[in-house]
RNA sequence: GGAUGGAUUCCCGAGUGGCCAAAGGGGACAGACUGUAAAUCUGCUGCAAAUUGCUUCGGUGGUUCGAAUCCACCUCCAUCCA
């Protein structure tokens, strides 16, 4: 199977702009490509992740990738499919971010000699002379045009700033320039970027006369057509600092039925016929897969010991509500009163909990126990002599826990 | 620059002098049912020393016994006109 085929098989293929030609280059490790990541924070997310992937497939098959760190239109901030404006980055931020990035991407993709490349767009579009920029970019770019792009559309109800509708041409630049520089002639991104990205392949004919080509890969979107990769309190984060392994496990142990065999697809690096065979497994089967997708990232993302720890750690939770592998809440004897710890405190403590309001209502409703113990006294004291050694286990709902223990 | 309409809690959105910690919906959280799923049902959703107290309706100041609500100024946003 060609790479192409295999990339289409997964699903992970959206818009191409011609099929043919990107099918030779990159079935032949002809491509030298680029994928843009702006350095909006301090962490790679799952969306990172699955373009890091991408590079990886097309890079084992020969192709030599380009890593382009968006230190550059980081300054302006993409407004694709955005309802309002980004919040504007100083220049201290986004140069923190790109080392974090750098450091993450190093993990997944071979920068040795000449194997791939990372390059930093601020390098060139910080010093560019406006003037020079609006008579030898500007003038190809049509106002009418850009402004029936899709990704400009949900912004023309709220409004948008000249600052950020000028990102779709510091991208298209960013292809232009890398073009000349190492020869790329391919970009790929989310399919969100799909008009970005037009607009680079067209400065490319418009200016060099040259043929480009784009690819979107398909945005990993669960069945309630949302975008994968948040929760709540969101981003799903690579750093294990951001987002715990056991959280990350978490994560993709607890998706959808429906998204389950699409994430394995799109995501793992398993074998298509391995994959295919699972479509036919059906209700708490799927467990099986989930539990399987969940490693599989786990691994690829934190180490094959994270990925055991997490699992063991879930499965013995899960199973009899106790476990090695727990997060640990760790406390001082400052933190008791009286020779106890009041659970309310303890939730907090724990960071099960926002406010003491917040644990207040889950001990009320009932979703709190203690060593599997349901404790429904808001004013319940856990005795000193609990807490000291092993501990104990605190829980909140059916999915949270932490063990607490006093120094 | 001019005219008009806006800004309310995580989000949408009602409220136009006291009955307002503020309707309704969404989301989140907790419970039941399950498979660590979905759907459904129930509860809950500012903070706290919790039958009470404190802070909150873009900002600042004012009127009033009392302001999300009225007045003044300011900031930001949208629409139309230039």
């Amino acid at each position: 199977m060609t790479v192409y085929e295999e990339l289409q098989a997964r699903g992970l293929l959206a818009q191409v702009t011609d099929e043919d030609e990107i099918r030779e280059l990159i079935n032949n490790g002809k491509a030298t490509f680029y994928i843009g990541f702006d350095p909006t924070a301090d962490s790679l997310h799952v969306g990172h992740f699955m373009a890091l992937c991408l590079m990886k497939r097309l890079q084992m098959a020969g192709n030599k990738p380009i890593a382009l760190l968006g230190g550059g239109t980081a300054m302006i901030g993409d407004p694709s499919g955005r309802t309002d404006m980004r919040q504007m980055m100083t220049k201290e931020t986004i140069q923190h971010n790109c080392d974090c990035f750098k450091v993450q991407m190093s993990k997944f993709i071979d920068f040795s000699e000449g194997k791939a490349l990372m390059v930093n767009n601020a390098d060139w579009l910080l010093d560019l002379n406006y003037v020079e920029v609006l008579r030898e970019v500007g003038a190809h770019f049509s106002v009418n045009r850009m402004l029936s792009a899709e990704c400009y559309k949900q912004r023309m109800e709220k409004g948008l700033s000249f600052l950020e509708f000028n990102y779709m041409i510091m991208q298209s630049y960013d292809f232009y320039a890398l073009f000349q520089k190492y020869g790329c002639n391919m970009q790929f991104g989310g399919d969100d970027q799909w008009s970005n990205m037009l607009g680079g392949t067209r400065l490319i004919k418009t200016k060099l006369n040259k043929d480009a080509y784009a690819m979107t890969i398909t945005l990993l979107l669960n069945s309630e057509g949302k975008k994968m990769g948040k929760t709540q309190s969101g981003a799903v984060w690579l750093d294990p600092e951001k987002t715990s392994p056991f959280d990350f496990y978490q994560y993709w142990r607890n998706i959808a039925d429906a998204d389950v065999l699409k994430c394995l697809r799109m995501l793992t690096f398993l074998p298509l016929e391995q994959i295919n065979e699972m479509d036919h497994w059906e209700g708490s089967q799927l467990n099986q897969a989930k539990e399987i997708l969940a490693f599989e990232l786990t691994k690829m993302v934190h180490g094959e010991e994270e990925a055991v720890k997490a699992q063991t750690g879930a499965r013995a939770l899960f199973g009899t509500g106790n476990a090695e592998e727990m997060p640990i809440a760790e406390l001082t004897k400052d933190d008791l009163t009286d020779g106890g710890l009041d659970l309310i405190s303890a939730l907090v403590k724990a960071e099960l909990a926002g406010t003491r309001s917040e644990g207040r209502r889950a001990i009320e409703q009932g979703g709190v126990s203690l060593d599997n113990e349901k404790i429904v006294d808001i004013k319940y004291v856990i005795p000193e002599e609990k807490l000291v050694g092993e501990g104990v286990v605190l829980r909140r709902g059916k999915k949270k826990f932490k063990k607490v223990c006093v120094k």
